[in-house]
RNA sequence: GCCGACUUAGCUCAACCUGGCAGAGCAACUGAUUUGUAAUCAGUAGGUUGUAGGUUCGAUUCCUAUAGUCGGCACCA
């Protein structure tokens, strides 16, 4: 996908446009004020204020058509440099306009504005000469939002579009997101009987017999490698009472989120993190530094009261399962470990061909805790480790949590929306909140140092990922149905097809045998609209030579096999995934 | 939570604007057909139109509320 942000052309093209829509909504909507309109990813947008007035997606369309006119007028667009006391008495009736100014600081930044025909918007630049070049756009969508971001303060309506310079790179991208929506995770699992979400429990997703395979896959897959990194696996409860919650500080600081229930008395919350079980279970023991790193796994099912209209499909639940582990050990240790599991989380990444981006994110601002050294040393490791395993790591100022500094790898979605999967996160509240200690090797009592870490995210999440990232089409291993044998005539065929499904079987391969009274192309083209990485046809041929005829999913071409060369290959593409 | 849109059979959609017996394709089921690589033919069944109110002689259609979903915003794994 195109970041129309980051090229040059583009992004002035765009951000013209996002002018040019302005002019023509001031046209329709006379009392329309005009907050920003900035250059995004996949085209622009406008924050407007109607005043009591609505756009709806139906008037889209009204308003591309005034664009058009306007542009057909090809008026230039010419650029004014102007003193800030000027451009206070130009906007004097616009309070969007008059923030803008006030926020600038005349010594710093040259006030210009730019004018085409009767609209005139306050604005850094640049732009394209005329809006006669901007020809090729489209207004996608429509939205709130709020005003400078903050949702205390009122919403305006934003408007969305983008424009392109040829009218193939236009349709090009509407056809780009038509078929983005078809991988879309929703559609998918439902057509493909992976989860559901029943209004009954809005958030909370019911996994099918086949997305339970792909879970249980993906769970498998997170044990074995987890298992040789050395990671000890444990399970801790679903609740915990309200006690456990105040020594951890989510009862003051995460109360909102949690879910509560009362048991004899005493209240009890739903777990919305694993790390105070986990800190629990460290305590159960005394630990020496002869056991550090210490790597204490959990696949740890959590719910969180998430916004009802932050829901979304598999992306974002209420109940989800954290693969999560926490790792205890001494400061000297953090460097080398960290860089270990930088290399682990990109080596999981690699088997599912999945491209991702690290961010650092830094102390906040305000709300932190710990001294200020012991954050930029921590900042420092982490960067340092990032460098040192090879990857790019941009920074996020300030985006740390209140506890700790963390590297956040983001994954994208087939419509290009970034997901933070894998994050790990020095934590230097818990241990000292639950008097956490190590014996070191002179036999005094310290501190550890703790971080957390997830690869998947939340494998809810992650699944959803997959969907989308192989439009329904998973490699064999992850397949929930991997092969399909075919008799050409059931009766004839069927019981060496019955033969072959349980040889494969034996393999722990999934197979099933359509023998259903349907032709051979129907049930060929049923395999393949369900996705089903291998078709067998069993017809006289095969049964004379003990044979297996393959297809593969979206291929036209057949090979012939015999069985048993398709036994060895098919099991070693499935163990192979990497 | 906020803004907007949407909700009709298992799925995809029609009828709604302009109120008057709720339809189609796919899937399912039954039968015929016995099939060599992306849809064989015929038939059957499937619905308190998300829910609750209201207007009306009459509501899938108009109005109100509510739930859920989707696109964004805010939040976030």
């Amino acid at each position: 996908m195109i970041n129309i942000k980051e090229d040059p052309a583009l992004n002035v093209l765009n951000h013209s446009c996002a002018h040019l829509m302005a002019q023509a909504i001031k046209h329709l909507y006379p009392h329309a004020l005009f907050w920003v309109g900035p250059v995004i990813t996949d085209g622009f947008y406008y924050d407007i204020d109607l005043q009591e007035q609505v756009i709806t997606e139906e008037d889209l369309l009204k308003i591309e058509k005034e664009m058009k006119k306007i542009s057909k007028d090809g008026k230039r667009i010419t650029r004014e440099e102007i003193s800030k006391a000027e451009a206070l008495a130009l906007f004097k009736d616009d309070p969007y306009k008059l923030d803008l100014i006030n926020n600038m600081d005349e010594n710093e930044v040259v006030i210009s504005v730019y004018r085409q025909g009767d609209f005139v918007d306050l604005c850094r630049g640049p732009h394209v000469e005329s809006v006669k070049q901007l020809k090729f756009f489209k207004l996608l969508k429509v939205s709130g939002a709020y005003f400078k971001g903050d949702s205390k303060n009122k919403m305006l309506q934003r408007v969305y579009g983008v424009c392109f310079a040829t009218e193939e790179a236009l349709n090009d991208h509407l056809y780009m997101l038509e078929e983005a929506k078809k991988r879309d995770h929703k559609k998918l699992g439902r057509e493909l009987n992976l989860f559901m979400i029943s209004e009954y429990g809005p958030g909370f997703p019911f996994f099918l017999p086949n997305g339970m395979i792909i879970l249980n896959e993906l769970e498998n897959f997170w044990y074995e490698e987890h298992s040789k990194e050395g990671y000890q696996f444990i399970k801790t409860p679903i609740m915990l009472n309200q006690q456990l919650w105040e020594t951890s500080g989510h009862w003051s600081v995460y109360r909102e989120n949690m879910y509560t229930s009362e048991i004899d008395d005493t209240m009890f919350a739903i777990k919305p993190m694993n790390c105070p079980g986990a800190m629990l279970v460290y305590k159960n023991a005394i630990h020496s530094y002869k056991e550090f790193p210490l790597r204490v796994g959990e696949l740890g099912l959590v719910h969180r009261h998430e916004a009802s209209g932050a829901l979304n499909g598999l992306f974002r639940v209420r109940a989800f399962t954290q693969d999560d582990a926490h790792i205890f050990m001494r400061e000297e240790q953090i460097e080398g470990e960290i860089i270990r599991l930088i290399n682990f989380i990109d080596r999981i990444y690699s088997v599912f061909g999945l491209t991702y981006k690290i961010e650092l994110s830094t102390r906040p601002l305000s709300k932190y805790i710990g001294s200020i050294e012991v954050w930029d040393r921590a900042e420092a490791i982490l960067e340092k480790a990032c460098l040192e395993a090879g990857k790019a790591c941009k920074i996020n100022p300030g985006d740390g949590a209140f506890y700790g500094p963390k590297l956040d790898f983001h994954i994208q979605d087939s419509l290009g929306r970034v997901w933070q999967c894998g994050t790990i996160q020095l934590d230097m509240n818990l241990p000292e909140r639950f008097d956490l200690t190590y014996i070191e090797s002179d036999g005094s009592k310290k501190r550890p140092i703790m971080l957390h870490r997830v690869i998947y995210g939340s494998i809810e999440r992650f699944i959803g990922i997959l969907i989308e990232h192989y439009g329904g089409a998973f490699p064999l291993w992850l397949a929930p149905r991997q092969i399909v044998i075919v008799p050409v005539n059931p009766e004839v065929h069927g019981q060496y097809a019955h033969e072959v499904a349980s040889v494969l079987l034996q393999q722990g391969l999934r197979v099933e045998v359509d023998e259903r009274n349907e032709k051979l192309g129907y049930r060929i083209r049923e395999a393949q609209v369900n996705k089903i990485p291998v078709q067998l046809v069993i017809g006289d041929e095969e049964v004379a030579n003990q044979s297996v005829n393959i297809r593969r999913y979206q291929q036209k071409e057949q090979n012939n096999c015999n069985l048993a060369d398709f036994v060895i290959n098919i099991t070693k593409e499935r163990d192979g995934k990497y």
